[in-house]
RNA sequence: GGAGGGAUGUCCGAAUGGUAAGGAGCCGGUCUCGAAAACCGGUACGGCCUCACGGCCUUCGGGGUUCGAAUCCCCGUCCCUCCGCCA
């Protein structure tokens, strides 16, 4: 089969496959068992049933094109050999032919578009590390420092911003609407100093290739990376120009080396990005919508890693450890949590999150969410890697974190380093690169 | 935004309606103490269906004409040249 272009393009394309079609049909109970933990209400059977029609209808086509082909070069024999009459009844013989072939082709084009929508809605299966839960129900792993002991009640960052001039969130909804932020002063150059300090310590200390992203991508971008077709609604759109919004660097890495075939020597490749990511935030609520912590834009610096099946989950180890240094030189007191089953993202396989405190929400928010998509993503973008020892390419594993998402990361140094007056020690890192210890 | 040209394998490159030349490279072999050179053979990446034998697809993508399309027609993507616009 033919396997390029667009997915979404119709006709006799290859089937994007995010689970290996045959692993369904040669295990359908085993798969379905495992892909139940995070979603109760899957079913495998019409898919299963499409995939026999699927077959059954390419043999009828196969055959049919078969006799077709050895026909065509008979004609052209017989034209050679004058033979007129035989030429003009094998003709009308093969235009039957032709004709029956079509007939199959067009029902073979709507089983495969109906069997990719049902594989393409399917997520991926969940690690078997991965605890079976609920959202609530998640481990936590570890934890870093305490929470920040205050003699005094903890203001939230927002007033923190707005009374040293960092933030001014109502000129931002003056020129783009409510919950979008706007970096002001020391604001502004609090937050270039971190995205560029986080973006050179991936680059320099932990051999990242720096990457600075379109900041708009095309459809069948986001059907790689599992954005579409499933969870468009989270995405700013430009209708006229069929672009969307970043809402992750993730969709955009994952698509540098769509339909590549990688050599084995070359992995793995890591990548860090940096880019503002725009999100609808559609169903959020109440205290999230106050400040930093939800909002419609924000700063992200993403790690990416294309690798092989083999060393797959020691590299999200390694990638949750690049994203907690972050963390630890900035001395906020986080935690690691474990994600189970229920809370996967649809293309995550296993999900490690970092959550860093906010002691006036007196609770913990992610800034980071490290995941190990396997081969999920790649089997979609179609990229794979050339073992060194040779024979067929094989499908890489792509691992996304951030290292970190800002505007949260932010919120949490106004918040965890305040003081009884309303400023802000700066942590040495950062006090060092802005010429200043403390926001007043 | 407008006009024109282009896309063939790992690379270069031919084929203008009859089922993908040729060369380089790569792999194997002969020769050699060994290597190079030379010579001989293989080589369309890759994929789908099949227990297998084998069949089928793959000239940027999609559609059309035809018994038959790299080749003709339509739509799209990307690249190049020029014009316009612009930080």
């Amino acid at each position: 089969m033919k396997r390029h272009g667009p997915p979404e393009a119709s006709g006799l394309y290859w089937r994007l496959t995010m689970l290996d079609i045959r692993t369904i049909r040669s295990d359908p109970d085993g798969v379905l068992t495992r892909l139940r933990r995070r979603d109760p209400t899957i079913d495998l059977a019409p898919l299963l049933a499409l995939d026999e029609e699927r077959r059954e209808l390419l043999k009828r086509v196969e055959e049919l094109r078969r006799r077709q082909n050895e026909g065509s070069e008979e004609v052209a024999a017989l034209a050679r050999e004058g033979r007129v009459a035989e030429r003009d009844a094998l003709l009308a013989e093969l235009r039957e032919v032709a004709a029956q072939r079509k007939g199959a082709e067009e029902r073979l084009a709507q089983v495969e578009q109906k069997l990719d929508a049902e594989l393409l809605a399917l997520p991926n299966i969940p690690h078997d590390s991965v605890p079976t839960g609920t959202k609530e129900e998640k481990v936590i792993l570890r934890s870093f420092g305490e929470p920040p002991a205050f003699d005094f009640p903890a203001k939230h960052h927002l007033a923190l911003a707005e009374a040293l001039g960092l933030l001014d969130m109502e000129r931002a909804a003056k020129v783009a609407g409510a919950r979008f932020p706007m970096y002001t002063g020391e604001g502004a150059r609090l937050e270039f100093t971190l995205i560029h300090w986080m973006l050179e310590l991936h680059a320099r200390e932990h051999g990242y290739r720096p990457i600075l992203p379109p900041i708009l991508a095309n459809r069948t971008s986001f059907l790689v990376s599992g954005q579409l077709p499933k969870f468009g609604d989270e995405l700013y759109r430009c209708p006229e120009d069929d672009l969307y919004l970043n809402p992750t660097a993730e969709s955009l890495l994952v698509n540098l080396h769509r339909d590549e075939i990688l050599s084995e020597e070359d992995l793995p490749l890591r990548y860090v990005a940096y880019t503002p990511c725009f999100r609808r935030e559609a169903g959020s609520y109440g205290e999230e919508q106050r400040g930093l912590i939800r909002v419609h834009q924000f700063n992200k610096v993403e790690l990416f890693h294309y690798t092989t099946p083999e060393r797959s989950y020691d590299d999200l180890d390694e990638l949750v450890g690049h994203a907690e240094t972050i963390l630890k030189r900035l001395g906020l007191h986080y935690r690691v949590a474990l994600l189970t089953a229920q809370d996967l993202a649809q293309q995550s396989a296993k999900t490690i999150d970092l959550e860093v405190w906010l002691p006036a929400q007196g609770r913990y928010y992610e800034v980071s969410s490290c995941s190990n998509c396997e081969d999920y993503q790649a089997r979609r973008g179609n990229i794979r890697y050339r073992p060194a020892q040779g024979g067929r390419p094989r499908f890489v594993h792509t691992l996304n974190g951030s290292g970190l998402a800002t505007s949260r990361l932010f919120a949490a140094i106004l918040e965890q380093n305040q003081t009884a007056d309303g400023k802000v020690t700066l942590p040495p890192v950062l006090a060092e690169r802005l010429g200043e210890h403390t926001l007043e």
